[in-house]
DNA sequence: AAGGGTGCCAACCGCGTTTAG
DNA sequence: GCTAAACGCGGTTGGCACCCT
């Protein structure tokens, strides 16, 4: 690098803050015809007075015809817990678990949520990832479990628990709700994407079984695979999804085992003979008809 | 009713990584 | 191989809505 980065726009230039309905559609309408090849110079081909990245924010985060709206679900959150245990703050990759669910909204639910419950009296561990405040692997585990114990005792309870961590009531409108949602309701009838809607309603049909939840109880084991379930022991069975495959998954060649985990992260280049392979087991373990195209709709 | 406190989330910021020339 | 541009990620913050006194 030379002298330092230069601003990636003029700031005098560009508006911030919230987004207008006239601007997101402005951005979904361009987008849609001309696609995002460079961010850059997206918001001046498009007529908007935004900085680059904050139009890829915004579409990433919020007008992505595949951003699944409202509440997390238990398998969701019971996703999040999992692969953060195993992944850290990685939240692109966890996000690229649950469909619908953009980086952003999971960090903001496992700061919100999530982080309170595992670790009530950490005020000052401000992040898993950072090494001298992280909690011992006992206490993760122990607080993991203390999760799942209260995840059983809130379903007993009742028959139609909250469905997500907003268990208190509240109920945030800085979401397209309401109001909002007609306004963004209309903006979709005027635009064409049927290819959308297609990849999109795949995914809503699908997101039981597209990331396979594995039950908290043989998470607190050893993972063996890094991001996918182990097979579990005698424990597992209790909360189990029906749809859930425990069979282990065959490793394909290409995949190299460090410190006892194999690394499904490193994709095999494109051009190698363990490509091949490789989008086939992702395609197993995602559940995806084709997980070239998963590749390109979680963008 | 009012005002301070708190929770929450969308958006911003800055840095590391990747890509292009 | 070097440099700069662009991208992508994770941390942080501003501000709104709700709660509490």
């Amino acid at each position: 690098m030379g002298k330092g980065r230069a601003p990636c726009c003029d700031k005098s230039k560009v508006k911030r803050g919230p987004w207008s309905p006239k601007e997101d559609l402005t951005l979904i309408t361009f987008i849609q015809k001309h696609g995002h090849h460079n961010w850059r110079s997206l918001p001046k081909l498009a007529g908007l007075m935004r900085c680059g990245k904050s139009c890829r924010l915004r579409w990433i985060n919020y007008l992505r015809p595949d951003v699944k709206r409202g509440n997390f679900s238990k398998e969701e959150e019971d996703a999040i817990i999992h692969f953060h245990q195993t992944l850290g703050n990685k939240w692109s990759k966890i996000a690229s678990f649950l469909p619908g669910r953009t980086d952003n909204e999971i960090k903001n639910v496992w700061n919100t949520h999530l982080k309170k419950r595992l670790f009530p009296n950490s005020s000052s561990y401000s992040s898993i990832s950072c090494p001298n405040d992280r909690p011992t692997e006992a206490d993760q585990k122990k607080n993991y479990a203390i999760v799942q114990e209260e995840r059983n005792s809130r379903d007993n309870e009742s028959q139609d628990p909250p469905s997500s961590s907003h268990l208190h009531g509240k109920h945030m409108h800085t979401k397209p709700e309401l109001d909002e949602v007609n306004e963004l309701h209309e903006i979709q009838l005027l635009l064409d994407h049927d290819d959308f809607d297609d990849i999109t309603s795949a995914f809503l049909q699908t997101t039981e079984t597209l990331f396979p939840v594995q039950p908290l109880d043989s998470l607190l084991q050893t993972p063996t695979l890094t991001g996918f379930h182990n097979t579990g022991g005698a424990t597992q069975e209790a909360t189990e999804p029906q749809s859930f495959d425990h069979s282990q998954p065959e490793i394909p060649c290409g995949f190299e085992e460090t410190n006892g985990e194999f690394d499904l992260w490193s994709q095999p280049s494109p051009n190698s003979e363990e490509f091949d392979e490789w989008l086939s087991f992702m395609d197993n373990q995602t559940y995806f008809d084709d997980f070239t195209l998963f590749g390109e709709v979680c963008l």
